[in-house]
RNA sequence: GCGGGCGUGGCGGAACCGGUAGACGCGCCGGACUCAAAAUCCGGUUCUGGUGACAGAGUGUCGGUUCGACUCCGACCGCCCGCACCA
């Protein structure tokens, strides 16, 4: 009688072998289905997945496997994000090579991806370390160096003095080298750019096309690539032996403030203040101290504004007579527009600052709508914002709007030195991307620096150019440049004496690109074949966490406009169709009261009646308290192993966890309790499967016409939550899907709790296996393994992953009569049941008649009856 | 500082275009089965009052629009995220 426990860790590696056996998820090129691209951002093989894998996989496997049912052709490729630091640094720490660990780690982080049953097409695997790889990657780098998106130039980096390399912001904490702890500094390097700032318009225009973005990302991209209009305006230096400089060129978005200006700012490394320097050692020990103090942000934000004056003099551009000062100022930045600003200390809080220190005074020129011009005054807060001109001249009166106007009209039409004076100047704050690393595990810049012929690409015949595999590691510097040979050949051009680039390529590079090689993974002579890429791009729906939001994603939608310059990916515009980020998956952490970090796994927790919990260490019994709810980390030990969750539970309860509970954009709370119950509803709908089996018509019966009311009524549920679950997988709302799957089984225990004799009518019958079969249909994209189980109990034996997702019929749905809510003064008084088709009249008549909506009138005149159809009803009295 | 988002039971969350607030799950309470426990099944569970039918209150706070507001508008409070001397 009692049905056996549905066994996960024998029954899923089964059907796993039986999907792969059966190539159920390669995907051909040459198919005539309509496509459909899913893609998850692909891991850092770092060696062991974690919760958060599980969970954006999990969200893109319910996507392919639904899409799949619904007759699509998918893509669902996986790969690996290979080359970078951590493998470095491992070989530094185990003495190891960066290629052996690497490939370890993705032969083991590929079983555990295994192990969660995603409907991956593995063969088309790819990792960016592999030469078979990068070898493209550095095909495309040379035909963007010949479409002239490449440049090569001087930038300052951080540069940490002990490890003898360049430190990404992110790597320095505190002004000093993350590793080595040494006191970074900001160093002049050459080295390679891409040019992503050529297409800064068309990136930031093409945003608004992204309509199935999250709006956030497309507002943070908006904002980092930060486009502003304004005008570039000379100063005429007056003559002085501090420089040979005979003017001074700003940029500013707010021409109409010009006459409130009070003063001239340049940055440190702006070349005219070298230029003074050079006669000025008090400049120069202000010039050194501003560099020293770096970029840091917290040296920003706690920065007090100093200036230096040069001594020069600057002539006003609408008034011949008025001097202006010229400062060297450590808060005005050398790459962003000119490197120079003028100072408006009534309508700038920076400049406010500057010019409160310095005593430089100031102007309002812009008076706020609500102030009145004749006694407005700015002591300590600067007005930014828009208004009337005052003070100004020939401004006065004018908006900011027209002023500004006006200000960019005259100074275009009048000239210094046959020039007009300003010209207008649409700016980015979107910087090019530098993508040189002094790094041994990543892709070699493919170019060879001779004396005589300067910086050669490496001819196409001579790719890839390889890593070499013998190399040191644990001193500092790049192992590249330390190798006795691999970077001395000859010149391709010359033939003479040369030396390879020995720098290699950010990170960001492998994965700007890898979604267009995965349509043609194999092909050996070029990154990309242009009918592969035409026919699956754009993916149709690319999901990944927020943190991606902008570098990645506006690199890869840079690529794009690269590689479609170069040839390499036809007419595609933007790879990403879809994109969905999703929330990271969050537990509780637990301390000891010695304040060690506890695992999880060694700690028990217990409820009290009334639901007060503690916690407790598993050896020794000591009680733990349960600190608060944070993302998974290493360092707080609050995260839950995968595999260990796995062998426990199965796949399909990890699966399922992940996907209840909350909305997949935001965080997940990942508890035992909910484990559980997830384990638990796994076997409820096994028994739940097979009890239904044993009452169900033989497959393939039809459902006859005219069902007896029981059996009309589970056709009617079963088509419900079909309808729902549909649309909640198409809108990427699993959580609400989980909620239906939930529905639709207690709905069903209930009809086969509620059968009462063996003798089950034939209308029943058929009932029930549509029931059945639509149930596990419905949650195998998020259960796939207990679907096959299932599906084989129902009588199957070809497999659920290739069944047809089952059609809903509307029809079913439609309700004879229907309920409405009766509301009094807008509070609900009732529910008038009545006939679907009733007319206006007969529903007033009927609600006015009802016994509660009398007594909620408490005798008062009825004034009007608001009547929605199908929706609702409401009495004001 | 600038930009964006979010505040709903004990908890995670539902609620379509302004139309029955609290779907579904977790937890808790009660019951059945059992010698007992686990597992399973059934019932209850926003708060207050009432044995009860029922009544009143209720979606961060205050106000507005509307026959009707979790939903729209305004102000405020709190939390979260991104950017941050970009002229």
């Amino acid at each position: 009688m009692d049905v056996e426990r549905y066994n996960a860790r024998e029954v899923e590696p089964r059907w796993r072998e039986l999907w792969d056996r059966s190539g159920t998820f390669l995907t051909q090129n040459g198919d005539s289905r309509p496509k459909y691209y899913v893609l998850e951002m692909f891991p850092y093989p770092s060696g062991r997945i974690h919760m958060g894998h599980v969970r954006n996989y999990t969200m893109g496997d319910v996507i392919a496997r639904y899409k799949r049912a619904r007759g699509f052709n998918v893509l669902h490729p996986m790969g690996w994000d290979a080359f970078g630091m951590p493998a470095e640094n491992a070989a530094m720490q185990n003495n190891s090579h960066p290629a052996g660990w690497t490939y370890a780690n993705i032969a083991s982080m590929r079983e555990q991806l295994k192990a969660i049953g995603l409907s991956l097409d593995w063969s088309r695997e790819i990792a960016t370390c592999d030469p078979g790889y990068y070898k493209h990657q550095q095909k495309l780098f040379l035909d963007f160096l010949a479409a002239g998106l490449v440049d090569r130039k001087r930038s300052k980096v951080n540069w940490d003095p002990v490890d003898h390399t360049v430190l990404a912001n992110e790597q320095v904490i505190d002004g000093r080298g993350w590793r080595s702890g040494a006191i970074v500094e900001q160093r002049e390097l050459t080295q390679w750019f891409l040019k992503i700032s050529t297409f800064a318009e068309e990136l930031l225009a093409s945003l608004d096309t992204l309509d199935r973005w999250p709006e956030k990302v497309r507002l943070m991209q908006a904002n980092w690539i930060g486009r502003s209009e304004g005008l570039l305006i000379r100063f005429e230096i007056l003559p002085t032996p501090r420089t040979a400089a005979t003017e001074l060129e700003v940029y500013t978005t707010r021409p109409d403030t010009l006459f409130g200006a009070k003063f001239l700012a340049i940055a440190p490394d702006h070349p005219l203040a070298q230029d003074c320097a050079e006669s000025d050692p008090g400049l120069a020990a202000f010039i050194a101290e501003c560099q020293q103090r770096g970029t840091s942000a917290e040296a920003v934000e706690t920065g007090e504004k100093k200036g230096y004056d040069t001594g020069l003099r600057v002539r006003h551009p609408f008034d011949v007579e008025w001097r202006l000062p010229v400062y060297v100022a450590n808060f005005v930045l050398m790459d962003y527009g000119t490197g120079a600003v003028f100072g408006c200390p009534a309508h700038d809080q920076r400049d406010l600052d500057f010019a409160n220190a310095y005593g430089l005074g100031n102007i309002p020129v812009i008076c706020p709508p609500d102030a009145d011009p004749a006694t407005f005054k700015v002591t300590e807060i600067a007005y930014d914002g828009e208004g009337t001109l005052i003070n100004s001249g020939f401004l006065d009166g004018l908006s900011s709007a027209q002023a500004k106007e006006e200000a960019a009209r005259r100074l275009e039409e009048s000239s210094i030195g046959n020039h007009p004076q300003g010209r207008r100047k649409v700016n980015y704050r979107l910087r090019d991307w530098g993508v040189s690393r002094q790094r041994y595990w990543g892709c070699p810049i493919p170019v060879i620096h001779c004396e005589a012929c300067g910086a050669v690409p490496v001819p196409a015949a001579d790719l890839p150019v390889e890593l070499p595999k013998d190399v040191t590691f644990g001193e500092p510097g790049n192992p590249l440049d330390r190798h006795p040979t691999w970077k001395h050949v000859p010149c391709p051009t010359c033939g003479g004496p040369a030396l390879r680039e020995t720098d290699t390529m950010d990170t960001f590079v492998d994965s700007s690109w890898y979604f267009a090689r995965f349509t043609d993974p194999r092909n050996e002579t070029a990154p990309t074949s242009v009918a592969a890429v035409e026919h699956w791009l754009p993916v149709d729906q690319y999901i990944g966490g927020i943190e991606h939001a902008i570098l990645h994603l506006l690199y890869a939608r840079f690529f794009t406009r690269a590689m479609q310059a170069t040839g390499h990916v036809g007419a595609l515009k933007e790879p990403f169709d879809g994109l969905f980020t999703q929330g990271m998956v969050v537990h509780e952490t637990y301390r000891s009261p010695a304040g060690d970090w506890l695992y999880p796994a060694d700690v028990r927790v217990e409820t009290q009646a009334g639901g007060a919990r503690s916690a407790f260490r598993l050896d020794g019994g000591e009680e733990v308290s349960i600190g608060p709810i944070e993302k998974m980390s290493k360092s707080k030990r609050n995260t839950v192993d995968p595999d260990e969750i796995i062998l426990a539970y199965g796949a399909d309860t990890a699966r399922w966890f992940v996907l209840s509970d909350s909305p997949p954009e935001r965080d997940v709370i990942w508890t035992e309790e909910g484990v559980q119950g997830s384990a638990k509803f796994v076997q409820r709908l096994w028994r739940l499967v097979d009890e239904l089996a044993g009452l169900a018509a033989p497959p393939g019966t039809p459902v006859p016409q005219g069902l007896p009311e029981g059996a009309a009524a589970v056709r009617k549920a079963v088509h419900g939550a079909l309808i729902k679950v549909e649309e909640d997988i198409e809108r990427l709302r699993f959580n609400r899907a989980v909620a239906q799957v939930h529905d639709l089984a207690n709905k069903l225990s209930a009809a086969v709790g509620a059968i009462e004799s063996p003798e089950v009518d034939a209308g029943m019958r058929a009932a029930f296996r549509e029931a059945a079969e639509v149930l596990v249909l419905m949650f195998a994209p998020m259960m796939p393994h207990l679907a096959e189980e299932c599906w084989a109990r129902l009588g199957h034996s070809t497999l659920a992953a290739n069944a047809p997702w089952p059609a809903a019929d509307r029809a079913i749905v439609v309700e004879d009569t229907i309920t409405l809510p009766v509301q009094v003064n807008g509070k609900k008084r009732a529910d008038l049941v009545l006939d679907r088709g009733a007319d206006t009249l007969a529903i007033e008549a009927a609600a006015l008649a009802l016994e509660q909506v009398q007594r909620a009138l408490e005798g008062r005149p009825v004034k009007k009856v608001i009547i929605v159809p199908q929706r609702i009803v409401n009495v004001v009295a």
